[in-house]
DNA sequence: CTGTTAGCGCATTCAT
DNA sequence: ATGAATGCGCTAACAG
């Protein structure tokens, strides 16, 4: 009788932890080859016992530990490493959204860390990421640090590093850049200062690019006094109020990313609230009800949860071994937009 | 000889896949303890030998698989799993990141997933988190289908489930709803919109309770004509729209989230083109910039980082067993603001 | 200090 | 169709 043989197996059982095949197994009567064949589709376990074994799984409450289960079939785990510079940052959530549609697709999970622009605790992250075995890392780089991770399937996502070869995902920056300047151009706008922190931010660095190069090719020169390193929407603030309160101020505002266009804006909107005339502001990266300010307003935009499937595709593709080897460079368009 | 031993040993290398603790042993000339217990701080290692296996295990790119490792020790993974309904929601980025605030000061990664408000979607998310030995769960559920989750500490954030016995973190939506209701009445306000599902998500119903309320106590009544059951940006803008198309619009809105908020205030920006009178709005939680946009806002706003970061510490010492056997619930505070 | 043995939870292989 | 032995990568416990 099955459940005598339960019984004595009993013994074996323990109690507090989270049970396992041999738990399952004992109360089945059993031996956990049978518990192991049935959870992963029941092949060759006659039904009644299948049912017996689902029973007592019920029963335990046990699910099969995916992580052991791994290990055994030196099968990777399922698991995609992203690293971001701002988890709070709008933008990140959208791209984070791009990568999590994909991997679901892919049946895959995502472990998300947030480097906070930090790149100690990028490699921190990474590193930590690699030990759990994670199939792949899409990463927004923080730093040149992680030159090293070459384990690991790597796709770096919306910032290049020099030196490390491996599939990138990138936007027009400077293309983009260049276009949105030049429609501030072509409305006459001759002071535009610049905000972004381009000695930190390689993105900054190359829509500063860009612009400088619009700039240039109309035949105008950059003040240096209009550049402001401003990397967060309360410095933004302060600089833009700052710049509008002098003698000379500039006429418009070019923005290098969405939370230096937030704190732009406010700057902007309190200014106009005593002076007739507005300043214009270019914007590089959507912000949601910007466009209904009635702030002359010049969006570089693209979008990121396109960026992150993106990346995530690259990814998933390289795993499957359908990539070329050498790495792979993707530009995201960039839109310009008028309100 | 050292080298002999590692030349002898290298037979059992495996050339194509990562490198185990063997792998680097053979190399280094040593036993898979003296790697383990190198690789695990060096304790009853001399130094000369901890230097030769890190130097193989350099040369191998060797990393500790922490999956095995968590294995053997009986150790639960370091991973939380976060399912969140609408990952593309600032909101829920902020969220997030008050969770990985405090997931990384313990020491903890956190695995996220989108359900998309979709219940069967949830439970297989988290069906498949404790698979993978999720030590917690913070969930913002979208059904009541994870009623036996129980194997796993579970923290409810944002909504509660009936019948489930679980530390949860709520908003003080009935309050929150009331005391801005209540603003909107006292500006004079009788005829006032609902936006929101208030059947399909649980905190529009509780939203709607405290509106509902404070139209009650002040001896108003609620038309049901002025219900609508939006759950998106663009469907609440088509709402407000027709609705202030009607011979009798409403003079005020209630929009239950900020995905409402955003379709409601643009239209009506839209709106106030061509009329004079300008709708009042009140919004449960905030949206960037809305208050610069000349609309009269009523923001009932909270913090969802600090909602996040609660959710996690109630999560974390439960699991350290430094929590009360009874479930807890908490009720973040919401502010009333007006613009 | 270092190596050997054994076993975490699971599943392949080879018996029966 | 079922079970026993073996081993995935790692390390505790015990030798020596």
């Amino acid at each position: 009788m099955p459940e005598i043989e339960a019984q004595m197996n009993l013994s074996h059982t323990n109690a507090s932890s989270t049970p396992t095949v041999r738990d399952v197994a004992a109360l089945a009567g059993v031996s956990p080859m049978t518990v192991s064949r049935t959870m992963s589709g029941g092949r060759n376990v006659r039904p009644d016992v299948q049912k017996r074994v689902r029973d007592a799984a019920d029963r335990l409450g046990y699910r099969t530990n995916q992580s052991a289960r791994n290990t055994r079939l030196r099968r990777p785990t399922g698991l995609i490493g992203v690293a971001v510079t701002n988890l709070g940052n709008p933008y990140y959530g959208q791209f984070a959204l791009g990568v999590e549609d994909v991997a679901a697709i892919n049946n895959r999970h995502i472990l998300i860390g947030n480097s906070r622009e930090d790149p100690a605790r990028e490699i921190q992250l990474l590193d930590d990421f690699a030990g759990r075995q994670v199939e792949g890392l899409i990463v927004v780089p923080a730093g040149n640090g992680l030159l090293s991770h070459s384990a690991v399937p790597l796709v770096l996502a919306t910032r290049a590093i020099e030196g490390l070869q491996s599939d990138t995902v990138l936007v027009d920056d400077v293309g983009g850049a260049e276009a949105g300047t030049a429609s501030l151009v072509g409305d006459g706008h001759r002071r535009i200062a610049f905000l972004g922190d381009v000695a930190g931010i390689p993105t900054a660095r190359r829509r500063f690019e860009g612009f400088a190069r619009a700039l240039h090719s109309n035949g105008l020169e950059f003040d240096q006094e209009l550049m402001f390193p401003v990397r967060d929407s309360g410095c933004s603030f302060d600089a833009v109020a700052k710049s509008l309160a002098r003698r000379d101020p500039p006429t418009a505002f070019f923005s290098a990313n969405n939370r230096t266009t937030v704190g732009a804006l406010r700057a902007i909107c309190e200014y106009r609230k005593s002076q007739t005339l507005v300043p214009a502001l270019a914007s590089f990266d959507d912000v949601e009800l910007a466009d209904l300010l009635g702030v002359p307003l010049t969006v570089m935009s693209h979008d990121p949860r396109a960026l992150g499937a993106q990346a995530a595709l690259m990814l998933f593709d390289r795993l499957s071994g359908e990539a070329p080897d050498e790495p792979r460079l993707v530009h995201m368009p960039v839109t310009v937009r008028r309100y």
